[in-house]
DNA sequence: CTCAATCCGCACTAAACTAGTGCGCTTTCC
DNA sequence: GGAAAGCGCACTAGTTTAGTGCGGATTGAG
């Protein structure tokens, strides 16, 4: 399914409110009371993102998260990835169980592994490409996202071909 | 998950397969045999896409399936909404339950709904835009595949943003 | 006409994943 | 010292997914 998991859309509604909160200290709390999300799944979300090095915290009284880097730095990909583990479009195709193979055996044969390995990559293209600020401009259509994704892509292909 | 269930692999594979040998009508355990598939699981698939018109099938001794428009004219999006049904990228974004509300409760206040419908319209005209035919052809890279993706939408933009 | 191969359709089990919560600990400001 | 915040583990319940069981309907071959 090309879904997102809840842990995932509470990730992007914090950051997305972080964004807005440049340089300052923003508490789990007040993101999950303003936009009416479960609290303690929200505090799941930022404790992986802060993992992930996507967001900083501070403990204590005062405390709570701030972006660790621009928004304009801060892609789809890294946040999906931070939430859900790297991507995959088939099974065998994580290139991580796949390539060690035994998971799949159809291996040889199989006309669809390498194929949606590039549909893989197109898709994960676009979530690389796409940042919180491009994502937070209304101005843009799902086309040209895609373009805009597309170009920003190209421009660092390698990288988006390694990222898998 | 950005992750394609069972089904639909299987009903890729199945396709290729329909595809590699048009104007035969080939039997489902053919194809089971061939890449060593579960028979039955794979018969699940091809039934809905039976269904989905996208393949006709043959009944009786001599019966099986043969793919019931050109490979050119089928498209990944065919594919996934017929074996996962219509494909949302949030929960609250499937268009469905989402407008009718009830269901998203955060509505006016999400800053993220709007952008990711943006996003999911994305991938999507990613895979409306990719045929079985294209997805044949090993000469495209990934990046290749979403530009020509990209020109195949932007011609039929109207179409993607409808599909949802 | 019988048999075997095929598609058809419903319904079921088991495993995996997801959403959400419980509970207690640590850190820090007032 | 206490309140407010983050940290971390582990658990329950619901949903989804993979895979199978079983019997029936069609149709070509012998």
């Amino acid at each position: 399914m090309i879904k997102l998991t809840k842990r995932t859309e509470y990730g992007l509604i914090a950051l997305m409110h972080l964004a807005d909160s440049e340089g300052r200290v923003v508490p789990s709390r007040e993101i999950g009371e303003h936009f009416h999300v479960p609290q303690r799944l929200l505090a799941e979300s930022l404790k992986d993102l802060c993992h992930a090095g996507l967001v900083s915290s501070t403990r204590g009284a005062t405390g709570g998260y701030q972006l660790a880097r621009e928004a304009a730095d801060i892609t789809l990909g890294d946040v999906v990835t931070a939430l859900e583990g790297a991507p995959a479009v088939t099974g065998c195709n994580d290139l991580g169980a796949a390539l060690r193979d035994g998971s799949c055996d159809i291996e040889s044969v199989c006309p669809i592994r390498s194929p949606l390995e590039r549909v893989r990559a197109g898709i994960w293209a676009l979530l690389e490409g796409t940042s919180l600020r491009s994502l937070a401009d209304r101005s843009l259509s799902p086309i040209q996202l895609l373009t805009t994704a597309t170009t920003n892509v190209s421009r660092a292909a390698s990288s988006a071909t390694r990222a898998s």
